[in-house]
DNA sequence: ATTCTCATCACCCAATTTCGCTATTGCTCT
DNA sequence: AGAGCAATAGCGAAATTGGGTGATGAGAAT
């Protein structure tokens, strides 16, 4: 029996999708909620394997509602259901860990199948969408990454004790591990701050982490 | 009318998809060849709207002669139909210009199915290849790797305010930006750093950024 | 009515961090 | 040989941070 959870603000579409669900054979709906309030609480004392998810919701979007989602119940699946079709749409819902992403215009067959493909462990999306898919894969493929944003010219030593203080570790401990004084951490410490415009660990922390220096 | 060229090595299989598309209404097989020798005039002489394209063949594989093929007649959409379903494969074939890829264990309505959705315009693609292609896709796009994340229960001002921390503001000015005096953020912090299990801002913030509590 | 949590503030004290300097050594490049 | 850089180390002062203890009021929960 595969469990759904249904998010859609669309009175008559979610309660015609709940009925599908539980007429189908295999297939139940465990919730079919109008929003995203309280969607945490709600998935977690209505567990499911599948979230339904539609983009265009009040509050909060579905996107980022299936980025929460995936952090708090990685092990649920989430098929995204619109009527957008844009790259950006599909694009961020991706990002955001949705494994499918089908049109409102489905069949009522096709729901159940796009259910199953992705209960099954695999992605379901309709022609039109995987074509877009492939182009912006196509699109992606080719450029190079863009995170390496400015280089800090940080030395060997610089960057072992930058990745200690990310680690956690006090000027102490980074002199015992690196086995120097702490007046030359504190030296080397001083440098980094210079070099990446900061007057804090907890700001070159932030800065490191954010900017993949470490 | 959809005209259909096949390229299989496969005796069997190749007089097997040339009769389902010979007798299946709206499509006719132009063309079935064992492998890519003399593809090009071949093609030119037996022109198509879709290129059924086996990966694995005698001499010059599938994907790159999806490659020259779509150099040669961009018009000519091609599906992948192969037993591979590894990365590089799937990553390959699209990269060349592939408008589908379908696996050989599909059924023969999947197989017109995964023809016509291609003629339309649209992708082809099994669920499983689907999820690959998503991925791919996820991990070309950047970073998003999904951490699972443990509930810290922090308060709304204790999240406020590592925020800051992360921001890289000290004490005095989160005191400043919160309009409250510097003992009362000293004992935020301190809740915080204790259901972080910290015991540094520097910790704080790596945690912070890591879990995407902020 | 009582308990509990949250946010607020105060004071003390010690440890840590940050920011100035200066200085030596070894290596590389010209 | 000299310039430049990286790594090392030291000193001192000022500032920030971390850890404790305790207290008050508001609001929610029981």
């Amino acid at each position: 029996m595969i469990r759904v959870s249904i998010f859609e603000d669309n009175n008559h579409l979610r309660e015609t999708l709940q009925i599908l669900l539980n007429t189908a054979d295999g297939y139940t709906c465990t919730g079919a909620y109008a929003n995203s309030k309280n969607m945490l609480p709600l998935l977690k004392a209505n567990p499911c394997d599948i979230v339904l998810m539609d983009i265009e919701m009040p509050g909060m979007n579905g996107i980022d509602a299936t980025g929460i989602i995936k952090e708090y119940f990685p092990q649920m699946m989430i098929l995204i259901q619109t009527v957008f079709s844009d790259d950006e749409n599909i694009f961020n819902a991706i990002c955001a860990g949705a494994s499918g992403y089908i049109l409102k215009s489905t069949s009522p067959e096709g729901y159940l199948d796009a259910i199953s493909d992705v209960h099954a462990g695999g992605s379901a999306m309709t022609p039109g969408i995987a074509r877009r898919v492939i182009e912006l894969f196509k699109k992606n493929a080719g450029q190079t990454q863009v995170v390496p944003v400015e280089d800090y010219k940080l030395t060997a030593q610089e960057k072992k004790i930058l990745q200690l203080l990310v680690d956690g570790k006090s000027y102490k401990m980074i002199a015992a591990d690196l086995f120097v004084s702490l007046d030359t951490v504190k030296t080397h410490i001083s440098h980094v701050y210079e070099k990446l415009q900061v007057h804090s660990g907890t700001e070159a922390v932030a800065k490191a982490i954010k900017n993949h220096i470490v």
